[in-house]
DNA sequence: AATTAATGTGTCGTTAGTACATATTTGTTA
DNA sequence: TAACAAATATGTACTAACGACACATTAATT
């Protein structure tokens, strides 16, 4: 921060003139809230009402107060339309392009949020949001398909690093339904066998004596990822990849 | 984005106060610029010049100007500082938090720059910057501390999958000066036939027949990294893990 | 009781990771 | 100019992970 900048800012506290200057852009959170439902990766979106995208979905935002922390932000329009308070959630990116947004200038931190769409606590703000299935999101209004690329090669990034995929399922589960939500993640048909052993390796979760009862086949065993990996955020890891 | 925080946004372009509410928040971009010189990672620093961080150095940034994209701003902060402008950044991550600015709110966007410091046409903008060991930093102005870690885990998390380290080095370089490199940014020893294995496997390079001719011992071959690696910012790659 | 459909597990070849030693080349110095 | 010092260049053997692939078992259904 440059004395020039400060002075600026000083400036700015004191009159209104300049501060127009540097303060008049906008700032909010954008949330891609992803579940995963049917076997499919899905999107929370609620239908634009600006005249410039009619017709088009959106991701769920709102501006940051002046009072309010960023995380805090996104936590707050997470629990208006959810309900959820205790969700993963991490910061991916911040767009700024001067006209991403039509009634001004608007910079935008995106979060990507993963929950559990069985977990009962969840009600979705009077039935304004719904659940669109990623795979077929053509458009959306703003730039917030971008947005949306952005936060999903970002969990296709950590899926297999880090314990994340889990936010997306109940507590307990079977290794199909793991194999399949990573194959909805990833886009890919996994084997089997190599997947069991890979999973088996990173020593994430824990047999729990229970087995699978309301399939039509022979069930299968569940499992629940351990407690230290119960994490609401990624523990920024730095592995070193050279001995 | 929702009506009710567009309605806001449309009040706040016609009436000056609700536009204080919704536009008081300044925002800015941090970056950290890097560079490698004596076998040492350092970041380019200037000294605080606000009272409150008397004696302390900080990140180089500035405020963003209404008509300016996040990334053109921070190319402007590296132009103005370096005289260079075809350099590597990449975005990082934001900060926001309420109090993080003595002078008010201010959200930063953090970039992390990577810079050869052989590069000519390098100034330093009348000497009002240094290069500091970022090893032996302790403690920086605002939240800058925090932010120069954050930039160096990802760039630790990013050196061995992509090709980002060699904007650090000159055009043509050894192995063992990479290997330092690599070494200094990883705070490891390297075994150097593992590394040389290693770095072969990912086939970023292409031998020159050149040797170096400034050393006090046998002089190594010199390599360069492959024209089309050569990129400005990492192309996101999402590498499939499993197949 | 037979059928169906999914679970659960192991092997083998290939590739990458890691520990480790010797011969070679060049500059320096006696 | 010969000996020395210091760094370059290179290969092997062991271990771990990756990826392709097949068969016996279990429970629900008919």
């Amino acid at each position: 921060m440059t004395e020039k900048a400060l002075q600026q800012l000083k400036t700015a506290e004191t009159e209104k003139i300049s501060h127009l200057d540097y303060f008049n852009i906008g700032i909010s959170i954008d949330c891609v809230i992803l579940g995963y439902e049917e076997k499919e990766l899905k999107v929370l979106l609620i239908k634009s009402d600006m005249q410039e995208f009619s017709g088009l979905y959106s991701l769920l935002g709102d501006f940051i107060k002046p009072d309010e922390d960023l995380e805090a932000a996104s936590y707050r329009v997470l629990k208006e339309r959810t309900g959820l308070d205790d969700v993963f959630l991490e910061q991916v990116k911040t767009f700024g392009n001067i006209h991403r947004h039509p009634s001004g200038r608007v910079i935008t931190v995106a979060y990507y949020s993963l929950i559990d769409v069985s977990n009962h606590k969840l009600q979705l703000d009077l039935n304004e949001l719904h659940w669109h299935k990623v795979d077929e999101i053509q458009q959306l209004a703003f730039d917030h398909k971008l947005i949306l690329d952005t936060c999903l090669g970002r969990l296709r990034e950590q899926v297999m690093e880090h314990p994340v995929i889990f936010n997306l399922l109940p507590e307990k589960f079977s290794l199909r339904e793991l194999q399949e939500l990573y194959e909805a993640i990833l886009g890919v048909e996994l084997d089997r066998r190599n997947f069991r052993k890979k999973i088996s390796i990173k020593d994430w979760l824990v047999y729990i004596d229970e087995m699978e009862n309301d399939v039509p086949h022979r069930p299968g065993k569940l499992y629940m990822l351990k407690k230290q990996y119960r994490n609401k955020a990624i523990k920024s890891t730095v592995p070193l990849q050279l001995a």
